[in-house]
DNA sequence: GCCGCCATTTGATTTTGATCAAGTGAAAGC
DNA sequence: GCTTTCACTTGATCAAAATCAAATGGCGGC
């Protein structure tokens, strides 16, 4: 039974917006094919060095993006220095805090990536025009709410162990969601961006790596790239459910 | 100047609703009086007992609430009995999880609390007709996001004593949004919850309390109740801003 | 191919907080 | 009034992860 799309012609809808809306469901998604051409008209799309950031703690927000291809890493920094990273966005996510005047939060690419801008203004109205739109970020924000939590569950409770077998299947079953197998990837963070979103030191997770490695739970190539053999002994050694 | 209500006749207000009302800004407060005293006509209140739970992981979610009086404790429990104290919801909270169907997360009073219960079809079918309450919830969530996302920093980079300190000062800010004196308060958890909020074992948040206790930076009478002589300094030991 | 740089790993030692084990003290029950 | 209980505190020891300190290894530039 085939499901008939809403949404007329393809041709109605900017040729830039084509390739994102029809491989993703990210938050243009509800828009109707004459908003998105506006909303089109305003967009800016930027690729994204590693590092590269995309907003500061503390900053105002003057836009709001869309990450297109790439991992996004959200991170708050202490004065003296500490850091911990409180979310990781992979595409088709979407990016900002609506209804705050600024950023409490450092938001930098992790990888190499692309992002499309919107100007705060334009999405705002656009927000209050169409309820499909605000309901869409809605259910993002509580997505995150969720990853938050699970996340506070590793950081609070979880070994230097679990918390490394942790991140490995978070990225496992993120990193592309298209694929079909999850058993290999590319890590998107270094081992100092790990540290700083498990608590740890680099050179704890330099050591769970290297135990994991010797225990057969993964393999790593190039220090970037890991193949795990078993994804349901990761998770029991995450001590996920 | 005087800033004239929007919302015609108190009189028209359910009577249960308007201390409530009058008092917080809870997601009631967006509805028009016909919406209130419709949606009060299904919506129930409850006293609930310390420990009582008003929903637990993985339960089927049949009811949204809000706060009335007292703090709930959301929590997350591991399969080897490890807990973790992922957000803490004050009075005039709203308390639910919507698009979902099972609950991620146990809620349960903390100390003795009063709840309102609105069936779930109810509020989700006022949703979709009221996308001002949409909204509400929405700023809920992003609310507890941020909330969420600061103490990921607590529990991921703090030390056991800036994390004692940083519960301290969240509870002085968050007790009793009523009073200007922040400096005094009841602490609602026990020494058990605390340890379970930050991350730590009760021995160490006990401990910790002592050195705060002996270096004056708060009095601890009866066990619960807390004196604060100088908050900035508190802040200080929190490593906070 | 060799050099230098930087990320990562590995090793030795220290520190922080966990664990194990008694105490203390206040409130409830007999 | 005395015991029992339970929450909390305090003390001694242990273990996990941090810190300090080198080594290693991959990669781009020359």
């Amino acid at each position: 039974m085939e499901v008939r799309r809403r949404d007329i012609h393809n041709s109605d809808i900017p040729i830039v917006c084509r390739a994102c809306e029809a491989r993703h469901g990210g938050v243009c998604g509800t828009l109707t094919p004459e908003q998105l051409t506006e909303l089109n008209k305003h967009s800016t799309r930027h690729r994204l060095e590693t590092g590269a950031e995309v907003i500061g703690q503390g900053e105002t927000i003057v836009n709001y993006s869309n990450i297109m291809r790439g991992v996004v890493k959200l991170t708050k920094v202490m004065a003296d220095g500490r850091q911990q990273i409180v979310g990781l966005q992979f595409a088709p996510d979407f990016l900002g805090r609506p209804f705050l005047e600024e950023s409490a939060i450092t938001a930098e690419a992790a990888t190499e990536s692309e992002v499309c801008n919107f100007p705060r203004p334009v999405l705002d109205r656009l927000m209050k025009k169409t309820p499909e739109l605000e309901h869409k970020l809605h259910r993002q924000a509580l997505k995150e709410l969720d990853e938050a939590r699970d996340w506070m569950l590793t950081l609070g409770r979880k070994t230097a162990q679990e918390k490394v077998a942790s991140f490995l299947y978070l990225i496992a079953t993120h990193i592309d969601p298209e694929s079909v197998d999850m058993s290999t990837f590319d890590l998107p963070l270094s081992r100092a961006d790990i540290a700083d979103f498990l608590g740890l030191t680099i050179e704890t997770v330099s050591r769970q790596f290297t135990k994991l490695r010797k225990e057969n739970v993964i393999r790593i190539e190039n220090n970037r790239h890991v193949i795990v053999p078993d994804m349901d002994r990761l998770m029991r050694y995450a001590s996920a459910d």
